[in-house]
DNA sequence: GTTTGTGAAACGATTCACAGCT
DNA sequence: AGCTGTGAATCGTTTCACAAAC
């Protein structure tokens, strides 16, 4: 597997939703340039990133749709399902929970953790939100491939550490904390508040 | 003003919010050193963010902390609060209404609208959803500084355009859509899919 | 002795430009 | 002629390393 950058990921995940759109179009082929302005970036930036994974064009007239969209879904591992937990159900996760997306890109959400006893013993989407403390014991025997955080802030180390010690090799972090795990295990945060920050600097600086 | 990179910003955020933990410890001078740890980068990379800006630090002491704390609000213009109005009252809509985050770092959502007549005229924290086809006459009696896109996909260019035409110059997006816009006003994109997507692309690549 | 501020060096990503295939 | 694939050039960001300040 040759080591891209993130960005480039990230692109090749827009490249194939947009291939996915012309594919329900009936559109057989597609060339760079075209890929490039629905994605507002350049024919050159698009060849390279696919140039990363392989030669998936034909020179003169572009490349198949389909089978591009295939070769995308390989290379972002996206022709497996994935089974998510979730922990903390709060606000935020209750609008995950329920988000189409997740389940409609391959993650399904199989598990729901919250440590108020208000919530335990809830039913959200078919799913009975889990005591916390029995989070050992549900991922042993239902075992996840990646977990959803959205915990308040100082709960997220102690439950990533937790979930590390599971085999939990991905999270997705809402917690506005920096997480700390070994090499092996990949973090994304997410930090709303964050994202409307660099608004605000937008704003200021002009 | 300078021009930095999104990925300068994003970490003077980061930095002003331990910088704000240490002022609750009551941590008079903090060295670029320990900035750095606390947010997973070096001291380098601290010290040149920074001085893009100015000299805030004394040579041997390190930086004095509420000073720098001050000094990073007014370049990421947090010094005053800002007027938001939200798009879409669906399920990500009502957890960033009720995100008290927001609020904490100076964003007041101030409106909401929908396009569902269900959900026209409830009160959510205290507001009440407005009318979609009321945006321009609402926007213009209570003017807004940003705009929280939470629609449909294909509902999002569409706002987006009259929300540009209302003269609003920050969106923070989650509609997963690229949104074309004038050079003027700036959008920030969350594509909760895609987080999991760079996930799956981490799992698979090993 | 410690730590900042900053040019210079190294590194990484994007853009250019063109040969080669259809 | 049209478009891909890719080495080379460019551009931007991070890291290094050290003189200057405390």
């Amino acid at each position: 597997m040759p080591k891209v950058a993130e960005s480039t990921v990230r692109r090749l995940s827009l490249y194939l939703r947009f291939l996915e759109e012309f594919e329900g179009q009936g559109i057989a082929t597609v060339s760079s340039g075209a890929l490039a302005s629905r994605g507002g970036t350049t024919s050159a930036q698009v060849r390279k990133d696919l140039s990363f994974f392989g030669s998936f064009g034909k020179r003169g007239l572009g490349y198949p749709v389909p089978e591009l969209a295939d070769q995308l879904r390989e290379i972002l591992g996206l022709k497996r399902r994935y089974r998510v937990g979730m922990i903390g159900a709060g606000k935020i996760g209750s609008a995950l929970v329920q988000y189409r997306g997740f389940r409609q890109r391959g993650f399904d959400i199989i598990a729901i953790f919250d440590s108020d006893t208000s919530k335990i013993g809830r039913q959200w989407n078919g799913l009975t939100i889990c005591d916390i403390s029995a989070l050992e014991r549900e991922l042993t025997k239902q075992p996840i491939d990646m977990a959803v955080l959205v915990t308040p802030a100082e709960a997220a180390q102690p439950v990533a550490d937790r979930l590390v010690g599971l085999g939990v090799k991905a999270i997705l972090n809402f917690a506005p904390v920096q997480l700390v795990v070994p090499d092996d295990v990949v973090v994304k945060t997410v930090n709303l508040a964050l994202e409307l920050e660099t608004l605000s600097y937008a704003l200021a600086s002009r």
